[in-house]
DNA sequence: GTCCATGTTCTTTA
DNA sequence: CTAAAGAACATGGA
């Protein structure tokens, strides 16, 4: 569920109460969920404190102080929260890291915890090494509008499609790419390389729009989504097409229509959006 | 029981 | 060989 909005939510609420922290203990409840398989995960955790928490993509990366960073993806049902270490364990746990002041005070410990029913997400090991970048494209918030006409250029796949592609840009999915096209007045079906330059220009602007807009508002919550505070988001009131086939389209009027695109819900206003 | 889901990657097809 | 299309992954809710 998390797209680029929902995953920087939950980095901000993070950094918010967990930077400079030390880690007392790790515990990986669910061994799959680890790449590298088999890597020492917890004894490179432990005693270790929290420099800096970052997004790239979506993936949000936790950096050490010691240089060495693990990411984590979402996937479509994961959360990353911070509870006390009191609260029940919830099913589907996969993952908790024990965090206490650097300074000692053994008061006001608090656990991360990694949630993921359908463990399509997971925990990555970068180490030093390791690009957080690997197969990921340019983010879509400081995108030049010639960055991505190079990057749609390449591709006869429909736009809608396109967009999903995170080595074309990074941090879109479902719900951002029909909001943006929407924003950008262009449908979705459109070949990404028959675009012209003015609609491209007009989608970088959508995207930005759409982006910024739903990180102001904390992210969409459709069901599993929530920050790291656990609290939802609320951007899902603010989507014009997403989730809203058959209502009154809010600019003309016309119903919105859902097709499938790419095996992914696709929806759009056939009057508004444009070849 | 059926269908659908905020994502990614592997396999098959053209 | 390569790009595009399709299937698969796992769980839960409507």
């Amino acid at each position: 569920m998390p797209e680029l909005p929902e995953v920087q939510t939950v980095v901000s609420t993070l950094q918010r109460s967990v930077r400079g922290l030390r880690i007392a203990a790790a515990k990986l409840l669910r061994s799959d969920v680890l790449e590298p398989a088999g890597f020492g995960l917890e004894a490179a955790l432990v005693g270790r404190g929290i420099a800096e928490v970052q997004r790239r993509g979506k993936k949000i990366v936790i950096e050490l102080d010691d240089g060495n960073r693990v990411a984590i993806h979402l996937g479509m049902s994961g959360r990353l929260t911070v509870e006390k270490p009191e609260e029940p364990v919830k099913k589907h746990t996969h993952f908790i890291l024990e965090l206490v002041e650097k300074s000692g005070g053994k008061s006001g410990a608090k656990q991360v915890r990694f949630v993921d029913p359908r463990r399509f997400g997971g925990i990555f090991w970068l180490g030093t090494e390791t690009a957080a970048d690997e197969n990921l494209g340019p983010e879509p918030l400081t995108l030049k509008p010639a960055q991505l006409a190079r990057g749609l250029a390449k591709t006869s796949r429909a736009i809608k499609t396109a967009l999903l592609d995170q080595k074309l840009i990074a941090g879109i999915g479902n719900i951002y790419a029909d909001e943006a096209l929407f924003a950008a007045g262009i449908d979705p079906r459109v070949p990404a390389n028959k675009l012209g330059g003015e609609q491209i220009a007009k989608l970088n602007r959508g995207i930005k729009r759409v982006l910024r807009r739903a990180i102001n508002h904390r992210g969409s919550t459709l069901r599993d989504y929530r920050d790291a505070d656990g609290e939802p988001g609320n951007y899902q009131k603010l989507h014009l097409v997403y989730g809203r086939e058959g209502e009154a389209c809010a600019v003309c009027g016309e119903p919105i229509q859902r097709i499938v695109l790419g095996g992914r819900s696709t929806h759009f206003c056939g009057r508004c959006q444009k070849r």
